[in-house]
DNA sequence: AGGAATTTGTGCGTATGTATC
DNA sequence: AGATACATACGCACAAATTCC
């Protein structure tokens, strides 16, 4: 637990609301309960309540509509709650996995930005899959100093979930670099991707101008694709 | 002149705001009057100068320090006003400019996503340069119907004056999609980029669900990169 | 160092417009 | 046409960060 000081109110219902959504309480297609309503359940005004709302829209996470209603859009999904980026399918959608591969903690390379205060990370690898399919590998490092250790079994449900709930941590900002470049060495039992293929750099920040965790994603760019909306 | 319904005040003060950016008459760095003061001038409440003000910021046009004041954050730029992807040098930064190459009236060819009224599309390709430097070729395809003909006398100064005054056409969405591919043939006169190249797709809106524009650029990741802040 | 003034951020409540059902 | 629900706009009070004396 750090002495974080308390989130703004319109922050705390949408970090819930989000939360909500990748537990799988709120399903996509669902549609909330009217703004007024939401509002007095939650001891808030409507403004901000609809501060919140406007930010998760702004995430895509949520669709509003004028004179029928708030939607869930995105189904429940590990790991992807803060993306700036959505890995769709070329032909749009699919419903995104992740399969993590190994969690150790080794030296931060000397190819990685500066982020955290340790110089240690702890290195996450993962295969990402759209409906089951492969799309691209992906390295996330955790600063070593948010936690002491990690396993696979903290990340098997959701990074996001691991981030608030274990560490205390929200993700504030996030920095994204797109590009291209040559896979890494995943090992034998890692997807081959051909080479090279377009990848995402991803800073996130925990608290201003502070990021803690630094990852890569190289994407099969035949198979899916980075999509944003703005 | 469209018979288009009135914008709402805090697009009319964000539209005009980044208009002026874009002429050069407010530039990078340069600090805003308090909010008060400004909605005052404007004659609207605070309260609508800030959710413009946001709109800007949430664009990467603005700064906006607590305490402090607002400030422009872009440089007088060509074409990229609504742009979710900033082209920045691989270090970072970098001053953006175009020149354009050709412009044309063709038939729109089969490979474009499906945009617009009309069979035929203006193309218009250009160089993209940072600091000088090329780093990138783009081929924009605006909708037949929207203007019968296009000069580059039209384009020199700013696609995005050009659509808003021109045209009277206000770009409300945009969806981007990232991948990698071989650049096209532009001609001897355009720069040569490395085969393949990163490249991103961008389909613009007009209004909600018609898209009228359709580009796509063609990155050197080895001199520069997309990069998005959220 | 410290405190006042300035400036943006958060939160509330209300009234009216507009799209949907 | 009426009811419902989100969008826009206004104004105010206080908090928090910055700036300046």
């Amino acid at each position: 637990m750090t002495d974080t000081a308390a989130l703004p109110k319109y922050l705390q219902v949408s970090e819930r609301l989000a939360r909500q959504v990748t537990a799988g309480l709120l399903r996509a297609g669902e549609r909330l309960p009217p703004e007024r309503e939401m509002a007095e359940g939650l001891g808030i005004a409507v403004g901000t309540l609809r501060k919140a709302l406007d930010q998760l829209a702004a995430q895509g996470m949520l669709e509003r509509v004028q004179g029928s209603g708030n939607y869930i859009r995105k189904p429940a999904q590990a790991s992807n709650i803060y993306a700036f980026f959505r890995l769709e399918l070329v032909a749009g959608g699919g419903l995104p996995t992740a399969r993590v591969l190994t969690v150790e903690r080794v030296p931060k390379p000397g190819d990685l930005p500066a982020f955290g205060t340790s110089a240690d990370g702890h290195r996450i690898r993962r295969v990402r899959a759209l409906d089951g399919v492969p799309v691209a590998l992906e390295e996330i490092w955790l600063d070593g100093d948010v936690a002491a250790r990690v396993t696979p079994a903290d990340l098997s449900e959701s990074l996001y979930l691991f981030y608030r709930e274990r560490l205390g941590l929200a993700i504030t900002r996030i920095e994204d670099r797109v590009g291209i470049a040559p896979p890494p060495g995943f090992g034998a039992e890692a997807l081959a991707l051909p080479d090279p293929a377009c990848f995402v750099e991803r800073l996130s920040w925990a608290v201003e101008d502070h990021p803690i965790e630094f990852s890569r994603t190289w994407v099969h760019s035949d198979r899916a694709r980075y999509v944003a909306r703005s």
